[in-house]
DNA sequence: TATGAATGAGGCTTCATTCAT
DNA sequence: AATGAATGAAGCCTCATTCAT
């Protein structure tokens, strides 16, 4: 019993591998020119076990993509961010920023997946998890609206906005040719992460109304 | 002669159809799932005439991305725009949301093009393009600063932060999840379109200072 | 008619240019990677015209080594090597080294119409002037022979033997590899054009038996 | 291990049955009609099987001509050649006229793929392993010309002189056309080996100079 | 007569997945 | 459980030839 949960140890370990060396590789050189086998080679194993640990490419994709979810999800729920809109805005911020490629790479590959209709019920696992956490962010920003912090519009509008801009960030980022037009890189990123912060925030009574929308 | 031009004439429009029916496909099933021959069988005619008109399946992609930047360039250029800042931002963000799965699609082919280092020279041509784009709206935005209508930062901290905003609200917009979140759309768009015609607006002098940047 | 005769010898003029430039572009760029699209432009004539002339690449083919047989036959049938062993071998010797990739070329290009059984009746045409070419040898050989200036063997002994070593030597020329080996070219083909000469030479009595064949 | 080196030699001899086929079906119909889809149906596997093994279909032309290569290797090692060059004449002539086609075919093979500059580093170890058999050739004629039994010219002026008539005598052999030519074969082609033995014999004082060259 | 756009068969190659060992 | 040889569907692209203008 001592050796079989070793051996299921070692099991779960080699998934990993597998799945941080896949991830590197398709950073590195576009998934698309990553090959199964490639993957085997990096990992020092045969192309044959990594079917054993996922049934298909896709599914590789799609268990980076949970990874991926569920470390957001760990963000929103600690306890340091929990209390303060403007810390967890500055971590998404940051947790996004932090590899930029790798949010596109996922954002690329959930459009791929979703349009083929590939793994349905991986696809569905990965939403459920994304709207718990946009659950858990509705109840911080309701709260905040309730202490008169941020406008009183519907939750959503505050986090999709970030999310707008963050994403917007991190291709920009990434991009390059905007790495051409970006000389000074980190003072426009805080430039957009200040934006970013302050955006939403409950306008001062003399402003309202003095842009109409159109 | 008149023939002759007939002839180009003729020549011509089918290779907007070609372009056309590829865009179309492009969009409704994901490029990779639209081979060369369906685009040929949608337009009716012999997979080798595509290949009269456009060199590889490349090439078509990069043709549907310079013609999408050319309109923007047309944008940038027309004078309804050229004399206000906050219309040009309007009309951007317009532009831009108007077909929001087209854009995407050119953002994810660039990646996978210029990491594949393919065609290099339309590359650079597109790129050669989006760079007059920016200088034309370098020289708006300074205007606007000149005029302590916009705030002193360098003029690609507008427009950069202006095109991370619209990017992300594009990706908002297409993607099957958030459209699950988002209910009030239109509400939503109006929201981030203001968000974005006064972002980077001069600030009041009593903000200044107030949100020190981390 | 005088205008007719003046038209068809622009159109003789024309198919000459052709097949001029067709062989220079087989010879340079080899016979599978030159398109008759590219022969066309090279000649600055449109791709139909050139099947206004021949009816199949391969018959370009043929037009090109029919022309060389001809020339052969002229060669051969021209007084000045008419009475003179030495000076034909001398002058087949040559003309072959004169162009070596260019017989190469027919070499290669008649065994694949040969396999490939395309345009016979062309075929046929090819292999009855080299026919009358070697009839004509076999007569000059024959004179010789019974001058005694010859070895008393069948005719064909004596050209074939020449052939072999003059293809021979045309390969030896035009490889790269052996390139590289031939240091002292120009002494080497005298040294062999010296052996073609005296091959077959009636051999002195002493000599005779003197080296059984095995 | 026992089993991996079953398995390995299982892998080798399906390699070699790959080979025997393909060379077979190039000599049988001309390499260029021969598809890769035709071989793997002749040796009964699937197509992708074949890239298993070999690159691209060059590299199936190049393993061959590199086999020949090597076969041409250890004749000009073998001891029973070693110590006559009369016998290794012999022995060289009856290798090449063994398969008059097959040289042809490499030899075909051997301008395309140098002139297409596919693979160089193969043809660079080809051409590598006939440098060290025209050593090892050279070494065995200068002895023979130190015996003064061989004329003394630099000894490439011999094995280039041998390969020359050898190389035409193939090309005889195969040719359609002068198949029809040579009535008594067998007499011919011993005539001409008589002649490549004596090739290069040292000339008896008499002789020389009495037909200067040129 | 000259043209060149259109054709489509057919070649080479890739790679996710299977399965016998 | 691990392997990697085998598979074959499917994609991209080429090019000789045709034919309407």
């Amino acid at each position: 019993m001592e050796k079989e949960s070793r051996k299921v140890r070692e099991f779960r370990r080699r998934e990993q591998e597998i799945l941080d060396t896949a991830l590197q590789l398709f950073l590195e050189r576009g998934e698309d020119s990553v090959t199964v086998e490639m993957i085997a080679d990096a990992v020092g194993i045969g192309k044959g076990t990594i079917y054993k640990h996922f049934k298909s490419k896709t599914e590789i994709y799609l268990r980076l993509m949970l990874d991926y979810e569920r470390e957001l999800n760990q963000l929103f729920h600690s306890d340091s961010v929990a209390k303060d809109k403007d810390a967890l805005s500055r971590a998404y911020f940051a947790f996004r920023m932090g590899d930029p490629e790798r949010y596109r790479l996922f954002d690329r590959l959930e459009e791929r997946i979703v349009k083929g209709n590939q793994a349905p019920e991986m696809v569905e696992q990965l939403h459920s998890i994304r709207a718990s956490n946009f659950e858990r962010l509705t109840r911080l920003i309701e709260d905040r609206i309730n202490e008169g912090k941020l406008e009183d519009v519907p939750p959503y509008f505050h986090y999709c906005a970030a999310w707008a801009l963050v994403h917007g960030a991190v291709a920009l980022y990434h991009s390059p040719f905007w790495n051409t037009v970006l000389e000074d890189q980190e003072g426009f990123f805080q430039f957009l992460m200040d934006l970013g912060v302050r955006m939403g925030n409950r306008r001062r009574r003399e402003d309202m109304g003095k842009e109409p929308l159109k």
